[in-house]
RNA sequence: CGGGGUGUGGCGCAGUCAGGCAGCGCGCUUGCUUUGGGAGCAAGAUGUCGGAGGUUCAAAUCCUCUCACCCCGACCA
């Protein structure tokens, strides 16, 4: 391609609301322009490091056995309510109403649709087992949108499904999307890990997510992992062994009302009683589905919105507000406690089971509790886990502790079990002539969003250094000035060689100077640079350089051909 | 949804407090010169100052309403 014939706006000044480096080289290098909040136009280089990314994962797929078909961007309310999801997704689902007033939703997933048509065409088990995918727009309508195509409200995603009869067949079709996932990042110059997560709104049993790991603000997903990575979970979902060591009373004591005046959190009441964070007991009053909820950790640790969620099986949880929490303790926040309070269930976590004459708020202004005791002072109405697991946290099992990583989530597989396939009918007829609901599994890739991952990595201080596998181009061929024929016989002459022989290039033939040529060349990012000028045209050779590497060889003009496959293989 | 901020030529911004010819840099067009790391000179073009309403002899500027975008928050009592 000319680049006098594409479309290559790029820009010489940063864009100030673009906070990431990758987001910043998207603009400035001409790949992608922004619409609204969330919503880009991908230009003609970032069309083609779509397709090459797009082209990798249809073939690992096509591989693992997926076939490909392509499901409707619309989609008709009445499924996403049989699931239940029209309602558990709430605003970020992007509705809208046709002429004939009639609900319909632009889908952020397509499990409704896949399931409602295999629902219609399955009979038999000798169908099974069977996995759709697809590449496609999607739309999240998204608190905030940011980060350019990272959290976009509009967005590419591959999307596949599987349906299978049984456990057993369900296990080997996850483990080959699991498979096929690590291969495709591989390929895309990421190195990923796999992470345990919550499910979400998604539903089902188990699921995961593939981290690339950064350590800029660009990984807004916090990981726990153990070192030898054994171990290894989104912080939402993370289990844990609590290694504090409590010094625990070994006798009740009476219970007793203490003013505290000015302490209200927990590092203030600390310091006022002058007791240990860890014979605090904080108690958090939540909003489960619009009722109050008390939730209690141990003073020093944190609660887990998502498994308290998960626990008390709501599908929107928030913290009270201010005015919530006076009216159901009766006091102002930082004095809430679990004994006295009426009509609202106390969710305790395990942690707090082991402590023994611990402190409380009094549900009174000013006012704490010390010496109480659960079971004595206080019912708990259900024990279960709450607390956010945390760096320095033992894992589950095995040895060692928990570090923290920040990571950028490129796909993620779900475990459905019969979810939808129940919800929406795809059912088949067994051997036996009985009927079952498929087991399904869906598993997401971000099209757009690893692009610009990759970008968090592969760049130095002039701009981007695309990895061979989704480089726009594999050659970027300047003439240094095309004023001179003498100059441009050789360019046209290696354009033609290298096209003809299956080489994607990108041919600067602008009436450019040198440095404006380079400096876009840097700024673009193609894997392979062919640089043709006066100084080494006199010896009769031309320039070739990887962006990745410092170093120019000099080769004559017959050898092009050779030498950019020959770089072409040692940069793959 | 709450708080803060910004909307002025394609891009980046000044001008707004204190009303009085709409500016600067980059980019763009034309010509000449230049040509190995974002050239020089000369001549040009490009604006409903986000939108609507109001005050005024006069509004980018003051007032009211509104829209869009950005940042922070919307867990850690």
């Amino acid at each position: 391609m000319r680049w006098s014939q594409t479309y290559i706006p790029t820009l010489r000044e940063k864009q100030s609301d673009a906070e990431l480096i990758s987001h910043q080289l998207l603009i400035r290098a001409g790949y992608i322009r922004k619409l609204a909040a969330g919503v880009y136009v991908y230009l003609p280089l970032m069309q083609r490091v779509i397709e090459k990314f797009s082209n990798i994962v249809r073939e690992e797929m096509n591989k693992a056995g997926a076939l490909e078909i392509t499901m409707s961007v619309l989609c008709p309310a009445e499924l996403w309510q049989a699931s239940g999801r029209y309602e558990t997704v709430g605003k970020e689902l992007m509705r809208l109403k046709d002429r004939h007033d009639h609900a319909m939703l632009l889908c952020p997933t397509h499990e409704e649709t896949v399931t409602h048509l295999l629902a219609g065409e399955l009979k038999s088990y000798k169908q099974l087992p069977l996995n759709l995918y697809q590449i496609q727009v999607k739309f999240r309508d998204e608190i905030r949108p940011r980060f350019g195509l990272m959290r976009g409200r509009e967005f590419i995603m591959k999307d596949a499904y599987t349906f299978d009869v049984d456990e057993a067949s369900f296990n080997r079709s996850y483990q080959a999307m699991v498979d096929a996932y690590f291969a495709i990042f591989k390929r895309a110059g990421l190195d990923v890990i796999k992470v345990e997560s919550d499910t979400g709104t998604m539903g089902g049993k188990e699921a995961h997510e593939f981290m690339f790991l950064v350590d800029t603000e660009a990984g807004e997903e916090i990981i726990l992992t153990t070192k030898d990575g054994s171990y290894a979970a989104n912080v939402e979902k993370a289990d844990f062994r609590d290694l504090a060591e409590i010094k625990t009373d070994s006798e009740m004591k009476e219970m007793r009302t203490v003013d505290t005046p000015g302490a209200a959190t927990i590092e203030e009441v600390t310091a006022f009683l002058g007791v240990d964070p860890t014979r605090l007991v904080k108690t958090l009053i939540c909003m489960a589905d619009g009722k109050p909820v008390a939730a209690l950790v141990r003073g020093d640790r944190d609660l887990n919105e998502v498994k308290l969620k998960n626990a008390l099986s709501a599908s929107e949880l928030e913290m009270a507000s201010p005015e919530q929490i006076e009216e159901c303790t009766g006091a102002p926040v930082g004095f809430a406690g679990p004994v006295g309070l009426k009509d609202v269930p106390i969710i305790v976590d395990p942690l707090v089971t082991k402590l023994r004459n611990f402190v409380v708020g009094a549900n009174a202004n000013e006012k704490h509790i010390v010496n109480v005791n659960i079971d004595r002072d206080f019912k708990a109405t259900r024990i279960v886990d709450i607390t956010l697991a945390r760096a320095g946290d033992a894992p589950p099992v095995g040895d060692g502790v928990m570090i923290a990583k920040r990571g950028i989530e490129v796909g993620n597989t779900f475990m459905l079990g019969t979810k939808y396939s129940e919800s929406l009918g795809a059912k088949f007829l067994d051997a036996e002539g009985k009927e079952h609901p498929c087991i399904m599994g869906s598993y997401g890739i971000g099209i757009t969003r690893t692009p610009q991952a990759v970008l968090e990595k592969y760049h130095d201080r002039k701009g981007i250094i695309w990895p061979s596998s989704i480089a726009p181009y594999l050659v970027e061929l300047i003439p240094l000035n095309v004023q001179q024929e003498a100059q441009v016989q050789p360019a046209e002459a290696i354009y033609k060689t290298l096209t003809e022989a299956g080489i994607e290039v990108l041919y600067d033939d602008r009436p450019e100077r040198a440095g404006v040529k380079f400096n876009d060349a840097d700024l673009i990012g193609m894997p392979i640079r062919i640089t043709i000028g006066d100084k080494s045209l006199k010896e009769g050779k031309i320039e070739l350089k990887a962006r990745c590497e410092e170093t120019v060889e000099l080769v004559p003009l017959k050898e092009i051909l050779a030498k950019v496959r020959k770089m072409a293989e040692r940069l793959k």
